[in-house]
DNA sequence: CCGATATAGTGAGGTAACCACAGCATATAA
DNA sequence: TTATATGCTGTGGTTACCTCACTATATCGG
C-alpha cells in the first residue's frame, strides 16, 4: 500500500494541532497565550537575556519582542534590568513567579506529551523518535 | 534507551513547524497568506459555501470569516453570490483564477511533502502512517 | 397576510502579535 | 571629543482575530 506525502504531511500537522491545541488549554488559567509562553521559556532556560537575544530565540524582530515583554512585565512574570555592562542594554529575568509560571508551563507540556504518547509502546516510541529525527534533520 | 514524551512532542513540533515554514514560502509568491491559502481550500472543496460554513469549517467567528473572504474576493480569487434560496445569504465560490491559486497551493503542499517525506523509504512512511495514525485518533 | 421573532451578513470598534522607521541614550572609534 | 554605531522604545501601520449593534430577509403564529 503506497501512503502519499501529502496524507502524511496532513497527518502530522493535525497531530501537531492536537498537541498545541491541547497545552494551550492547560496553560490558559495562568493568563498565558502561546507567544508568551514560549517568551517565558526563552527567558527562563537563556539566563539572563537581552530583549534583542530573545527576539533573536524566538524569531522576531526586535521590536516585537520589546512588546512581548512589556507584557509579561506587567503580568508580573518577567524583571527589567539594566545591564551593568552596558547602559543601552536590559537584562531580563524570571521573577519568582515568572519560574512558577514557566513551571507550570513545563508541567502542562509533559503532561500533554504523556498523554498523547502514552498510546504508543516503548518500540514505537523509539521508532517515532528515529524517523522525526530524520524528518527534522534537514 | 527511554524516548521522552516531551522530547517527542517537540520533534514533532519541529518537522510540523518545517512544513508550514516551507509552505507558507512557496505560496507566498501568490500573495496568499497562509489563512487565506486554508480558506482559499475550504471554498475550493467544499462547493459553494456561506460565510459561515466557512467560518465553521476554519473554527473562527463568522464575523472574522467576512474579513477573510473580503481580502479572497478583493484579489479576484472568490465570487460572492447570494443564495437563490435565501435573500439574507451569500454563496461563495472560487473563480477561474482562484481555482488556478488553489491548484498552485496544492502542488506547492505536495511538493513539500514530497521532498520531506522522500527521505524515508516506503517502509518507513509506512511505520510513520500508522504511528501517526494511532496519535490523530484520539 | 401581517406583525413578532429569528437568522445571515456586515459596520464599528477593540485586542494581540507582528512590522518599519524615527528618536533617545549610551558606547566606542577617530 | 566629536562622529558614529548600537540597544531599546515611541509612533504608527497591518493582519487576524473578537464582540456588539444594525440591516435586510425569512419564517412563524395568529
Amino acid at each position: 500500500m503506497v501512503i502519499f506525502p501529502e496524507v502524511l504531511a496532513e497527518e502530522l500537522l493535525r497531530v501537531a494541532r492536537l498537541i498545541r491545541r491541547e497545552t494551550q488549554q492547560r496553560i490558559a488559567p495562568l493568563g498565558l497565550s502561546p507567544h508568551q509562553a514560549r517568551a517565558l521559556r526563552v527567558i527562563g532556560e537563556g539566563g539572563p537575556l537581552r530583549p534583542s537575544e530573545v527576539a533573536g530565540q524566538l524569531g522576531i524582530a526586535a521590536r516585537s519582542a520589546t512588546d512581548s515583554i512589556s507584557g509579561l512585565v506587567a503580568a508580573g512574570y518577567v524583571e527589567r534590568r539594566t545591564d551593568p555592562a552596558d547602559g543601552r542594554a536590559h537584562l531580563l529575568v524570571l521573577s519568582a513567579s515568572g519560574q512558577d509560571a514557566l513551571a507550570e508551563v513545563a508541567r502542562a507540556r509533559a503532561q500533554v506529551a504523556t498523554e498523547l504518547f502514552g498510546r504508543l509502546d516503548e518500540a514505537e516510541r523509539a521508532a517515532l523518535a528515529a524517523l522525526l529525527g530524520t524528518l527534522a534533520a534537514g
